[in-house]
DNA sequence: TGGTGCATGTAAGGAGTTACATGATTCG
DNA sequence: CGAATCATGTAACTCCTTACATGCACCA
């Protein structure tokens, strides 16, 4: 139950129409939570219905005009609580892993391969990341706590991406020990 | 798409009951993929139905008694196309980063209790694994390129949960110089 | 014989993915 | 006026989660 969440989020940082939406999860968004457009539409729909945001004024509301959402008190208020929630870390699931731990018992022709295609992905992924801290939060930025806490949240991010880095460096290292 | 090949791959490793194989997905399996009893007896069912495993000889198959399972040839055959294919990691989703996201727009109470308490969640992953490294990976099974693989995956959990561990510490330091 | 744990399931619903559909706007 | 692009959706499906149901074995 978090995609209405991360939308109220964004939409109180930035009123945006589902479009708009799309490009931020995207790419700014994207370090703490995806979505893909369909998902944002008809969440969109569900927390208009719900009284926790409404498309600001336009005329006629007709498809394929472009609509532009703003979060209601009952919005922040329902974000408000959901912050204050407890949750626990979501149990892993990887499938590069698993490759891997299955490739023990059935081999592995092109796990070198496949380690190194991901490298290059997440070595990608910690440039754009680095790239939107420079935009985002030069060293004036980071004063105010909220700015602080946005720092300190894509600094999540990007550390997870150098973690993995880092890690597959370090694996294809070991693989190649034993070759 | 990786459930069924999480299950054939535990299966290969050791054949074993729906309830083994929970249990297996709970301790030691659980580092690379997770899995609840309801999704692994469902999945069972589907393998067995597609030839890609079978239970063992059982004089009558009655609900409430135990079954085993094996893999199959053709199971076989299906993991080794899976482990040859290529698949990108998924987008991350973090409930926790996008906690703090908010909390930077609506407020941040809790926030600080809510990260020590991951960072003891962490702590404790972190030592289970460690205690299975010491059990399942002493010294001299960490030589054939199966043991070797096998331990790479372990250490990728072990040291995921200690990224946490260190990333949590580090944020908590950072709220602090604030207050 | 009745409870407790073991073992295997069913049902319903939520969340995410993939493929496709439709209207509006702009620009050559 | 035709094509590309912007923008908003629908539909179908798979996967995961949560809650509940049922049968067997043991043992006090």
């Amino acid at each position: 139950m978090s995609l209405p969440h991360a939308i109220l989020t964004a939409l109180l940082e930035k009123p945006s129409s589902g479009l708009e939406l799309t490009r931020r999860f995207d790419k700014s968004i994207g370090y703490f939570w995806s979505a893909t457009h369909q998902q944002i539409y008809r969440e969109l729909g569900r927390l208009e219905q719900a009284g926790h945001i409404r498309a600001l004024p336009s005329p006629v509301p007709v498809r394929g005009r472009r609509k532009e959402y703003e979060v209601l008190p009952a919005g922040r208020a329902e974000l408000g609580d959901w912050v204050a929630r407890s949750e626990d870390p979501k149990p892993m699931r990887s499938a590069l892993l698993l490759r891997m731990r299955a490739a023990a018992m059935v081999g592995a022709p092109g796990l070198r391969a496949e380690l190194e295609r991901h490298l290059a992905l997440h070595r990608g992924q910690l440039e754009e990341y680095r790239a939107i801290e420079d935009r985002d939060f030069p060293p004036e930025r980071r004063r105010t706590e909220p700015d602080r806490l946005r720092h300190l949240v894509l600094r999540g991010g990007i550390d997870l991406e150098r973690f993995w880095v880092e890690w597959l460096t370090g694996a294809l290292a070991e693989l190649d020990r034993e070759e």
